[in-house]
RNA sequence: GCCGCGUUGGUCAAGAGGUUAAGACGCCUCCCUUUCACGGAGGAAUCACGGGUUCGAGUCCCGUACGUGGUACCA
């Protein structure tokens, strides 16, 4: 029997929620929706330095936005919680200690002075950044240095600790990536990782591990920079004894600034013009507001669509797709090993797209919103007149007003049936009583009025 | 520095030894249009470099270069 498929996506509440983000969960979810699985939503919070208010909740709110609810997870239990990291804390630290005492983990007992000094001593040309390893544990303060009575007197004294990952010697540890296929590391090279913080708290790796198979995790897929840190997580599911329920890794590619070099980032996107969050994002501290895609007029489809092709396509032509088709052919080894660069022309052309295809019943919804904003009234029915004149050319949602504001500016007395009857029927004739009845609209208007028309007769 | 991962037009990319190397975005030209758009028809533009292997390499191997991630009591 195989595993039943339960996936994850794990963010920290330090922020809004980013294009890469955003794409790590559709990846996730639709993952689950084509196999049948779970998709969980789990709340790592373990650095209380980071946290930052609402930002659960407009997590949360995103992936509703677009459309990929979470199967469990703060908001709806499936019996694996709690699944906010915080409130898991009393856990971690029975594994943590589990592993000192099967000598795969030791106390350590340096300062963050110690940690600062020690770099620093041993910084060279050839090593700039020296790691608490099997070169320098023993010069360090833990319980693998210090005679064992005065390590049992540290700890009853309660000396602030961590406790550390003991790295093997010289290991080699492979796995297969299902992006990348084989990847194999040298432990030799790896350092001896915190797993539990002197505040009892665990780092993101004992939690990782502990959650994920607490939580039946069958498929990771995460970023790309935690490729160099699954040989840690692995060997943590084998220290722990569970070597026989050993999860899939995927690492996916990053979203790269469209200039230049580099992963993209908040301030690429205020430098470009464009948004890098779902929603808008307004920072609780400096109170500063970032637009988001929401926002800025993308519609969700548009927006998961395009997210779900910056590093993976089908093999056909097709760009074009609903979230339901997207669950349908989607497939993990299709997914690029390379990183992809944002190209936000790209991505307006998607909402162009999605607009276009979208029905006038669907977009009358986001249609009223907007009029309602402008104050302006209007029954469905010529609404939706309207909206199958214009829908094809606007790019972005506030385009349905920028398009369509003259119909609300004429003569009370016509309707939209009536003048396109009209129109049909004496085309030229039309067109000059219609300048005359426009002459206090600027003739681009007029003209727009007079081209949308035709496009109907 | 070290380790990992990667490299097809400006960008996203198809391609899994033999192709005129798809397609899309953007750009340019033309058509449609009494103006803007939409739409249509064309066009310019690519296999990072060097060695192999092979009758034959974008596709396989090895180097180099470049990019990117990691190297935290952050995730």
């Amino acid at each position: 029997m195989d595993q039943k498929v339960r996936v994850r996506f794990a963010p920290s509440p330090t922020g809004g929620l980013h294009l890469g983000g955003v794409r790590t969960a559709l990846y996730n979810y639709l993952f689950a929706r084509q196999k049948g699985g779970d998709f969980i939503l789990r709340i790592e919070d373990t650095d209380q330095s980071r946290y930052v208010p609402g930002a659960e909740q407009y997590i949360l709110e995103c992936l509703k936005w677009c459309g990929l609810t979470p199967d469990e997870g703060p908001e709806k239990d499936g019996g694996h919680g709690p699944y906010r990291q915080s409130e898991r804390k009393a856990l971690y630290s029975k594994y943590a200690q589990s592993l000192v005492e099967a000598g795969f983990a030791y106390y350590a007992f340096d300062t963050p002075r110690d940690l600062e000094a020690m770099r620093q001593g041993m910084k060279s040309a050839e090593n700039p950044s020296p790691q608490y390893d099997q070169h320098t544990r023993n010069l360090m303060r833990n319980s693998l240095s210090l005679p064992e009575a005065e390590v049992q007197t540290l700890l009853e004294n309660g000396t602030p600790h961590v406790i550390r990952f003991l790295m093997p010697d010289n290991e080699e540890v492979v796995f297969t990536d299902l992006i990348r296929g084989e990847v194999r590391f040298s432990t030799a090279l790896l350092d001896d990782k915190v797993l539990l913080k002197a505040d009892g708290m665990p780092t993101y790796h004992l939690a990782v591990v502990v959650d994920d198979h607490l939580m039946e995790i069958s498929h990771i897929f995460r970023g790309e920079e935690w490729l160099a840190s699954t040989p840690l997580h692995l060997l943590l599911w084998k220290r722990l004894g569970w070597e026989n329920e050993l999860p899939r890794w995927a690492h996916l590619p990053l979203i790269l600034k469209p200039d230049g070099k580099g992963k993209l980032s908040k301030r690429d996107g205020e430098r470009l013009g464009f948004p890098v969050y779902a929603m808008s994002w307004k920072d609780p501290k400096s109170g500063d507001e970032v637009k988001g895609f929401r926002e800025i007029g993308f519609l969700p489809e548009a927006f998961v669509n395009m997210l779900a092709l910056l590093g993976w396509n089908d093999g056909t032509e097709q760009e074009v797709f609903s979230l339901e088709e997207l669950t349908e052919k989607f497939s993990i080894e299709r997914v690029h090993k390379a990183g992809a660069k944002f190209n936000y022309e790209k991505a307006k052309w998607f909402n162009h797209e999605h607009i276009k295809q979208s029905p006038a019943e669907d977009l009358l919804p986001v249609f009223k919103e907007i009029l309602q904003e402008k104050d302006v009234q209007a029954d469905d029915t010529r609404l939706l007149t309207i909206l199958r004149l214009i829908k094809e050319r606007c790019t972005l949602l506030p385009d349905l007003w920028e398009n369509s504001f003259f119909f609300f500016q004429r003569p009370a007395t016509w309707d939209v049936e009536s003048v396109q009857k009209k129109w049909t029927a004496e085309k030229r004739q039309f067109f000059g009583e219609l300048s005359d009845q426009f002459s206090s609209i600027d003739p681009f208007t007029a003209a727009v009025f007079e081209t949308s028309f035709k496009a109907l007769a």
